[in-house]
DNA sequence: AAATTTATGTCAGTCATGTTGACATATCTG
DNA sequence: CAGATATGTCAACATGACTGACATAAATTT
């Protein structure tokens, strides 16, 4: 085994005095964000959680049930770009949300292949609830900041996403965003 | 291809009204940033994924030795903490981390039933190497902003985080982070 | 010293959610 | 009509969570 190269062992308490990499690439490594990324998104779909508990429901039927209310008409296509997932695996949540009522499928009209998506109102009760708890954090959050520094929030979280294969609903979505982010700067 | 309708028609069953939000409690949800945060989590965690594959290891081998290399000395009990997971759940990635040379333990000095946890070379290399990926991402991201928005995205994701029951990790965090906001990172 | 608690490890089984591969069906397109 | 496309589904499997039960060593309490 490789011999301890560290700090001495702290005794009790892990104190996070020695960082690694000190003198490496890693020197500028933004420990700080990614580390906050991670408690900030634990807690940030912890809310979520608990709720779905009681509906006999996970994070995937989140996922699923939240995209599709918000944006209605989705294609099954659709949402696979989004949630990069396969079809079995969407294709088992969705049957449960669609058996249990909280979604319902039209044909396309142009083309009767499709199956476009829609929430009913009891889908979409579940994702304002869902939402609501989400967004009472992000107002917590936002309310030590000023108007400035929220948009830099919003500024933020556009530039850590992918731009190289925006689907329909990113593309929306960073479309929509980036008016918001012309208006301040 | 089908466009996203926001208003989208729906005449059968137990349709949704509307979108959600638009004159109800969710009046003032922040969907914006709800669907922000899903995708920028999904990009940044997603670096780090293509690299774990070639290692044979996932997501939860990541966050293992990220953290024990960060926070040396670290205990079972307070990984457990951090993780929010079971002791047989980090168990079985704590074995193969350890069988593989990316970990070692160490008895605690004054508690000898306690295993400090210490990366070796290879799992800081891991881990600087994965760290520096998903650097890169946030670099890009805030090199657009100025140093007083850089400031306000760490503000706001540390406001993300529930205080109620910090961990030792997370305290350390958060007060390193309050005197880097102090700071003229 | 003996009993109890604590820190950790481990076995066995289950569940949720992801994967691949193959195939069926309806529908659109050339 | 022939082929491509959108979707659904079956079967098998991997990962990473979970619960419950139990083992061991070391610390702590009685």
């Amino acid at each position: 085994m490789t011999d301890i190269n560290f700090k001495s062992p702290v005794s009790g308490e892990g104190v996070p005095s020695a960082r690694p990499g000190d003198a490496s690439s890693a020197a500028s490594a933004r420990w700080d964000i990614i580390e906050l990324l991670f408690f900030a998104y634990r807690d940030f779909v912890g809310d979520a959680d608990h709720v779905l508990e009681a509906f006999g429901f996970g994070r995937a039927h989140h996922r699923v049930v939240h995209f599709v209310c918000r944006y209605p008409g989705l294609k099954v296509a659709d949402l696979l770009d989004v949630l990069r997932i396969t079809k079995q695996s969407l294709g088992r949540v969705l049957k449960q949300l669609l058996d249990e009522g909280y979604i319902v499928q039209k044909a396309g009209d142009s083309d009767r292949r499709q199956r476009l998506l829609f929430a009913t109102a009891k889908g979409e009760a579940l994702v304002v609830k869902l939402a609501g708890l989400q967004t009472d954090r992000i107002e917590r959050a936002l309310c030590g900041l000023g108007a400035d520094e929220a948009k830099a929030v919003s500024k933020f979280l556009r530039a850590m996403i992918d731009r190289d294969d925006p689907d329909k609903v990113l593309q929306t979505i960073l479309q929509s965003d980036s008016a918001i982010a012309k208006d301040v700067t």
